[in-house]
DNA sequence: CTGAAAGCGCTAACAC
DNA sequence: GTGTTAGCGCTTTCAG
């Protein structure tokens, strides 16, 4: 037989035993690094493999096995900004790097909102052994999906996010330091009276963190704080903006909850007149791409997406492989970084 | 057995027909819709289904059918630029929800570059039986890359570029329509002296028809047109507004390539104290959030990303059941649609 | 219309 | 060290 008629029809094990004159278990054997396989033998197989252009079926090897070798990134947060945040990119990319490097696929499954086949979506798959475990990014999640991943047995690995009871691991950043060095930066240039646009109403830990973070930092200064209402978009930002300013004391800094929020924050400065930094002083926080592109620059704090997404799927598999320790704390903090630039 | 305790092992086939009384293979033809059970019999068959949580395992399915549920979603390009491209964000989103709404799941694969197991990887993944097909999203694909998607016998459908050869099926947009609109509207508005900014070295199909596009257009309106190197990024519409304001006849209108490039012009042009668009009108290409964010927002050109992303899948799904009419051309044109806002 | 048998490609358990 | 047997969960024959 032709190595070339292999390609017709892919070369199953069997057909490299065949080749090799070996059985097909010694193929196998081959293949999973078995002790006590003679170097010649060895050899003879990885010859027919190559010769034969022989993959092995994951199909088969997960039927047999059970379990599967794929892991499912899944985004939570419906709305079309959310869907385009370019943070999920970054996000993505590390973890199929990641996960590759350990022979694992990637799915990815949108969750939320009334997107069809949400967490129920989920669910099926991972019942029907599409996937092995899941990492769910996103600012928030409600409290009872959370409780619903965990009672689904679902490996499960939050990021971005921590479970509020402590039974899910989760990677996220240091929201709360992130503040305190801006809060320190701003004040350090002169700023008294700031204000933080976030939404009020947001039980993320994501926000949760953002908020009294900023409020024990402006407090450990001894400077003014309060807090603006505004729901993570560009056009809460440039509202946010509008009310402060058509208040009677006006802050001389504006922090922003996100980057978003923060271009939305300048276009209403501008659209004033109000020159930025020289008035007021803005910031945003997460280093999107479009922070650079804000006239002037966005000041604001960089995440650490990539470190996070890598860190994630780490956590994740060692929950799959059963090799976590039993005493590693379920929640972990990744560090951000101050990104200074014209804004603030 | 009390149903609670199937949720310990995940249910099978057997489990349901044992549950149910009848047969395991009366079960499988119930969930295949096999014509000739009896309704009282299919209800049965549905109740233990749904008593015990049922879900067929998508591994032995695959295995049988030697057919795969997933598709591959590979994005080509390896800069962090285009990494963070959030127009892959629209189109995964689309995909996924395309490709669930067939019964398919979406595996995500980064191709390009020095990326471990990039267009190997893709290869490997395809031959394990990963996936079934993919859709190879990028503005530009070396030719040799695309003669091996077909060698390999990889069933793919390119988005965003075509196949010179015409062996690949493609979804595009009208980018040289665009380009086309996008003239009219300046000329419409009184401009006279046309630049685009556009890399003079890329043979994607994308660039290729941007750029005649725009020639063509400009020569039938009978205003001049030249042609500004610059390589997709932010910086290089920086530098690219800068030599051509540093020239001896400034145009009265840059259009840049894409968003990225236009956003960067702007920065120059603010830069250099020049206001758009009283003395020059700038523009850019793909309609990207940030577009919205720019001072002043950028006049663009929107790309169906969303509606690409739908047609691609489907089209690959025909592809992998042999029901693709075969008259059928393999490139395939969305209309794009210009938007204009304050820059031009 | 329903049941029994065979096998997709692979690996874990035993013989040899 | 190597080969044989059995079976993961499913669907496609083919008998009843």
């Amino acid at each position: 037989m032709h190595p070339e008629e292999m390609f017709m029809t892919r070369a199953t094990l069997r057909d490299v035993a065949a080749y090799a004159g070996v059985s097909h278990q010694t193929v196998s054997n081959v293949l999973n690094d078995h002790p006590s396989i003679r170097p010649t033998t060895r050899q003879r197989v990885m010859d027919a493999i190559r010769a034969l252009d022989y993959h092995p079926n994951v199909a088969a090897k997960a039927l047999r096995e059970s379990r599967v070798t794929t892991l499912c990134c899944a985004f939570y947060g419906h709305s079309a900004d959310e869907v385009a945040d370019p943070y999920r990119n970054l996000v993505q990319s590390a973890f199929i790097s990641e996960a590759n490097a350990h022979g694992y696929n990637i799915t990815t499954a949108l969750l939320g909102g009334d997107r069809p086949g949400g967490f129920e979506g989920l669910r099926a798959a991972y019942m029907q052994r599409a996937f092995g475990g899941a990492v769910v990014v996103s600012t928030t999640l409600p409290p009872g999906r959370m409780r619903e991943l965990a009672a689904w047995g679902l490996p499960t690995v939050l990021f971005d996010h921590e479970d509020p009871q402590g039974q899910l691991p989760s990677v996220t950043t240091d929201y709360a330091g992130g503040m305190a060095g801006l809060v320190a930066h701003l004040v350090s240039r002169g700023r008294r009276d700031l204000a933080l646009v976030i939404p009020s109403d947001d039980f993320g830990s994501s926000a949760v963190l953002r908020r009294e973070g900023f409020l024990a930092a402006a407090r450990a200064h001894g400077v003014r704080s309060r807090i603006e209402a505004g729901a993570w978009s560009y056009e809460a930002g440039e509202a946010a903006f509008r009310r402060l300013w058509a208040g009677e004391d006006r802050p001389d800094a504006v922090l922003c909850g996100n980057d978003r929020m923060g271009a939305g924050a300048l276009s209403a400065a501008r659209a004033l007149g109000v020159r930025v930094p020289e008035e007021v002083a803005v910031s945003g926080f997460d280093d999107f791409e479009f922070a650079r592109y804000t006239a002037p620059s966005l000041t604001t704090i960089h995440v650490p997406h990539e470190a996070m997404a890598r860190l994630a799927v780490r956590r994740l598999l060692s929950l799959l492989s059963g090799t976590a320790p039993p005493d590693e704390p379920p929640g972990c903090q990744l560090p951000v970084t101050l990104v200074p630039r014209e804004s603030a």
